[in-house]
DNA sequence: GCCGATTTGTCCGTATGTATC
DNA sequence: CGATACATACGGACAAATCGG
């Protein structure tokens, strides 16, 4: 990322982080930023643009651009952001391994297919993995991936991060994700693999990714502890 | 909003769920939409920002503007959105009613004001409320509002819609939402009110919302029946 | 492998509108 | 009313990635 607005988005969130500028202050006008940041308007605009999507900062037409992110608030247990399970984790401050239980090419039936948003037909790869942390097993992710976009995946590579196989190796970039989160009961699965203590329910996230190029290469259900789980969001209504 | 760029977001998106830009599919290039909507380059690519944005398309450098928005996907039972209960309910084809259980003048303590992310003294409305649809106590809400903001309130608006109050009477504008979602164990209050079956465990939204001036003024934490509880979203990686 | 056409990404400079104070 | 500040839009320029010949 060599933008200049991203130069500046990155700056300005620093200095929110930092309390540069409060909660709840105005930080300088645009035509401020331009003269300090030595580019123009609409460079500005689209950095100020990040910071409001990202929930740091509310614009006001006519007064100015306010500071509405809290110190402290949304920390721990985040596991939110398109991000790989190591780089949350790590986040987090905890030692993370992962345990490879399933890992197979299947063809999508109509079963697969509907559940997973893929083809009938569609070659995928079948992976099921188990996260422990925290002296615990808190995770089990069910994937598949589009076989095609996956090419040389080990259960070696999978047990390390499968992201940063595909981003490093395979020149791969995930982009968009559509996610739904649901609470569904425990199977007797779960309870196999998973160190659930008495919880009878899991939060389930639902994550379909899109590689670079558009197009679906990933569908993961993610069941997660209820303890360990927070998610993140920050909504703009209307535009 | 009678902004051009809205316009055509608004046109493109209709396309899109109408199936004229099928799934899959790249849709006319940015010129070719200059041509058609009689704009400039920029304005379009903001109406094609909007759509990433909300997960309609994703955009290639060099070859185009896919459509990644699947039909049928992302349906019912739907409450993430920044929108009203009603809303939310009518959308899922739900007659939805409302009970007041709780309406009182409080003053932020310490411990109101972690919670919360007022300050300490800060004059609040609390407010408690049930919704019921579908046949069942499903949703408990317990919301603070900032007092200032909420004057000429009563039980009665409280029981129909209290954001259709602030924005027709008060003209106020609910913009930024900060949201978190975890999971909770019901207590017996939940169990009281609610008509939980076997279920132990709630969805709980914690939703931080933000008026058009960037003031903060509600704190909501709606506890979910689980069996009743969807959330989406989509999550762009990088910038 | 190279070149050129196409397409998206970034940025500039300017102008006008609208809301606040 | 004028000064300030954000919002939208225009038109132009160049960079970067893709694709086909």
């Amino acid at each position: 990322m060599k933008a200049i607005y991203y130069d500046i988005y990155k700056d300005l969130r620093e200095k929110i982080m930092a309390g540069v500028y409060p909660y709840q202050t105005f930080i300088p006008s645009e035509s401020k930023l331009v003269m300090e940041y030595g580019c123009t308007h609409n460079t500005i605009r689209r950095a100020l643009q990040v910071l409001m999507l990202h929930g740091f900062v509310h614009s006001v037409r006519g007064k100015g651009v306010r500071v509405i992110w809290q110190a402290g608030h949304r920390t721990r247990f985040v596991f939110g952001d398109i991000e790989t399970f190591r780089e949350a984790a790590a986040r987090n401050g905890l030692e993370a391994t992962t345990q490879v239980r399933a890992f197979e090419y299947v063809v999508a039936d109509k079963r697969i297919a509907d559940a997973t948003g893929f083809a009938v037909g569609d070659e995928l790869l079948h992976v099921e993995r188990i996260r422990h942390f925290d002296g615990a097993n808190l995770i089990f992710d069910k994937s598949y991936f589009r076989a095609s976009c996956v090419e040389g995946l080990t259960p070696e590579i999978a047990s390390d991060s499968i992201f940063i196989y595909l981003e490093g190796e395979l020149g791969m970039e995930v982009t968009i994700s559509n996610r739904t989160i649901t609470m569904e009961y425990a199977t007797a699965e779960d309870r196999e693999v998973l160190d659930l203590l008495d919880f009878d329910m899991l939060a389930v996230v639902e994550n379909r990714t899109f590689n670079s190029e558009g197009v679906h290469f990933e569908t993961t259900w993610s069941r997660h502890r209820p303890d360990y789980f927070t998610f993140l969001d920050t909504a703009v209504r209307g535009c």
